[in-house]
DNA sequence: ACTTTCTATGTGACCAAGTCACACTTAATT
DNA sequence: AATTAAGTGTGACTTGGTCACATAGAAAGT
């Protein structure tokens, strides 16, 4: 229990708030995931709320057709902004979630939490400024996919994943995935960046040769 | 001041909780606007806490093509997530927003709103939950986007617009502005659906024959 | 080393939707 | 009646997504 206590001062930053951990933490565990397991599915009915101590997941939406699309990830400390407005909402959810590492999670049953939040106004302040970033994210994930400007999008994202050595270790279907594309424009978009002199493929990898914003 | 602290309770639904709409009011105003004014704009810092005491206004994103797309609308008592999150992560709109009718809004400036907030558990479970909507209506645009089904999307955005006697009183702009898309693709489809027979089309107005879901 | 089996990539054909440019029509105003 | 503005129609073109394959490289087993 002491695990759960401090994973829950940590992820939510409060060791001034002792009470409201321990409040909290009544009927709250503390739960391990394996990597690429999936937390949720579009469809599921909310039932905990799930904070992350440990580890990155992401949140990503797909298609009948297969073509996923990532809306944001989380990291420690955060929670899952669409878990919160199910629970809130009584929807179910739109997206999947899935872990990117391993994964120590704080859960704690529907019906605590909507009788602790009222409580804990630290709480409360946590999850607004959450949803205040996702409410951002959400928006401009709304905004490129209005805009349908690929070869942009596919530039930026290059120019976020390199590493130090001008790579980018990702297949063509991953950033299809991030992007919500699918894996045969990403892949023409990069032939013709090539023949362009842009970069250089390789599989699995992409090393950028005059590339720059 | 009385009328601020009348729509402020109406607004939150918080007649019980009289500190709160009190402390809320030091600087609060109450701000009248006319149809159609457009409250702000893609790119604006926000500055104050908004939250409509009566009239509904519409939040959409634009492409530089002109291309428009509605988000979400603003009933009375709620506040608009995309100021909350302006405030909170200090980041400019990505959206604007544009009364739908004639609008009164309760006004607070960013200082007041950061440390009233914390002090009133209510106004900030008011909050959750709207941005708990917000989240789901973004999240279900975007699979809307993602999925690109235009012709299924518009035929329920007619099912949903349609008067007593069959008719959708919009014109096909309005149309696609509501959609996302553009005027030409709206005009060829509804021109697709009147030739089988679904449907007849004049000018400002489309009267549904046969189209059911 | 060789074959099987994945996973990753390349490519043509086709389709749906957005863009551009412009014509045409109906309604409102002067 | 003439003019203006708003709404609608349409062709030509472009981008991006889908389908159906072919090919290539890596990894693992025999």
């Amino acid at each position: 229990m002491t695990d759960v206590l401090n994973s829950l001062a940590q992820a939510l930053n409060t060791s001034n708030n002792a009470d409201g951990i321990i409040a909290l933490s009544q009927g709250a565990s503390l739960i391990e995931i394996p990597d690429k397991h999936r937390l949720f599915a579009s469809g599921d009915i909310c039932e905990n709320f799930v904070l992350i101590a440990e580890g990155t997941a992401r949140v990503q939406i797909s298609t009948r057709t297969g073509r996923e699309m990532i809306l944001f990830r989380l990291e420690a400390g955060q929670s899952c902004a669409l878990t919160t407005s199910c629970l809130l909402t009584n929807s179910p959810y739109y997206a999947e979630g899935i872990a990117e590492t391993p994964l120590k999670l704080v859960s704690i049953p529907a019906a605590s939490f909507r009788t602790t939040i009222n409580n804990y106004p630290k709480l409360a302040m946590n999850l607004l400024e959450n949803y205040a970033q996702r409410i951002t994210q959400l928006t401009s994930v709304i905004d490129r996919l209005i805009s349908r400007d690929l070869g942009s999008e596919l530039k930026s994202l290059l120019l976020q994943k390199v590493n130090d050595h001008q790579q980018i270790k990702l297949s063509h279907q991953k950033i299809a995935d991030e992007l919500g594309s699918s894996r045969e424009v990403i892949s023409r978009k990069l032939k013709a960046m090539e023949k362009a002199g842009l970069l250089k493929l390789s599989r699995g990898q992409i090393t950028l040769t005059k590339l720059k914003l």
